[in-house]
DNA sequence: CGGCTGCCTTGATCCGGATCAATTGCGCCA
DNA sequence: TGGCGCAATTGATCCGGATCAAGGCAGCCG
């Protein structure tokens, strides 16, 4: 439907002008990427790359509200975001939405749906978002022959099993917040952004569904956290200013 | 420590006479482990088995308490649960547990462990249990040769990333503890033990804390589906009595 | 320009489940 | 057999965050 792929061209992107997008230098790009390791292992002089080259296909734009793909939708690939943000989510039989996840350039979608056949979520842009599409009956075979890019997606998939910490303990709104901005700030910093200074693409709303909180109390506590000079927030441009004090409030949710 | 393989011979195993072992019988068991498909398909006509033979390593048994794997241990292997169940956890600094999980006869622990190369949680036999255990690097080397053993273990892997719904999601303490209910049966069922009348391993506490809940709402939940008749519970054993109920009150956490 | 629509913020009230506390029941061991 | 300890149950109270309600603010379009 609104699944709409450029050309299918590896060129130059049109215009990623998003703050947290790629500069359209692709070297650059990947370097951040999670599938770096794998395309860059699989070696640019090796005969392999004729086939990595093929089995990436550069997709995009897609627009805030987009989908990437639907629940149910077969599953064929995965896909790596170039550039923008993705959430995935879930909607329950009455109509309830339950934000899953948020995807910053360089992380990966779609692993959740080897087993079923099926996406089991949607995933909607929330910024203007390019991704490299990787073919998964491809990746497979690939990953047969070069043991990196098989030791890579077991990786990958067991570090998202790992990824569910956020949302487990019951915590306090505040806990939850704190260990929210904390984590988006080391993953942006991972990928070369800065980790201290950054806009949040998803509204509120999102987060509290997220966090599972109500968008009130998450606007109440960063409204909290801006007073006691902890960050600084005005609509959704984000400075971290206290990390120490916010790792002292989120440490029960976060690593280490 | 606690760690104590038996003699790794794969012969008959020292009288497993909980309600959920399996009988002694390997080659049923096998039938019902997450593994089957790619112990079975593997073949046992083809000299993939001699391999698959040697990379499998029968241990226990475990005793309550007793720890199969340790956060921080290095990681080496994954397990399959021969018989009894486990439950994994994390605990936090301030010593506070975090359940993760259960684990039944023919699931799989260890999974979360291959990204950080080290279990990022504890895994605590709950009754006595026995398993299989699968050296990691054994089995990607396999993996790499034999396409359904690469393939199976993508789909063991995306299929625990699926499985983290019943913690998310602000849901009542009655659908989530209805959908825990109705989910260890649907687990026991499919395993091919009794889906609507079982024991239930773990304490009220264990449960409450992977449900995110208090032990007395647990408990007070339990008692009030008792009183509407919908499940008869004594100490832990439980039987469902009115599964169509249930699910309605659940449907909100539960698949389809 | 003016009205509309989302998104966000802030205040007031309410409720589900946590917490505190007391009791019971059961297995284990001396 | 009695006593200890742990798990579970049940009751009473309290509180964090949900919900309801009322603006504020920016972008958009006629």
């Amino acid at each position: 439907m609104q699944f709409k792929p450029t050309p299918g061209r590896p060129g130059r992107l049109p215009e990623p002008r998003s703050p947290i997008a790629d500069d359209g230098d692709e070297t650059r790009f990947c370097g951040t990427c999670a599938f770096s390791s794998a395309c860059i292992a699989a070696g640019y002089d090796k005969p392999e790359l004729a086939e990595l080259q093929c089995l990436v296909e550069h997709v995009g734009p897609f627009r805030v509200g987009e989908h990437i793909f639907r629940t149910g939708d077969p599953f064929r690939a995965i896909f790596a975001v170039r550039s923008g943000t993705v959430k995935t989510r879930m909607v329950d039989k009455e109509g309830r939405e339950q934000v899953l996840g948020f995807y910053l350039p360089g992380e990966v979608i779609g692993l959740n749906a080897i087993y079923p056949e099926h996406f089991p979520c949607d995933a909607v842009a929330l910024d203007t978002a390019y991704f490299c599409r990787f073919s998964f009956p491809a990746m497979s075979a690939l990953a047969s022959r070069v043991p990196a890019v098989q030791q890579h997606l077991f990786r990958m998939l067991s570090k998202e099993l790992g990824t569910a910490s956020l949302l487990a303990g019951d915590h306090s709104a505040d806990e939850r917040v704190a260990a929210f901005l904390l984590d988006l700030g080391n993953r942006y910093a991972v990928r070369g952004f800065s980790g201290a200074q950054f806009h949040l693409s998803m509204s509120r709303g999102d987060i509290a569904n997220y966090l599972r909180l109500a968008a009130e109390t998450v606007s109440r506590v960063l409204s909290r956290f801006r007073a006691q000079k902890l960050i600084a927030i005005e609509g959704r441009e984000l400075e971290l200013l206290n990390v120490a004090a916010l790792r002292k409030i989120g440490e029960a949710l976060l690593p280490d």
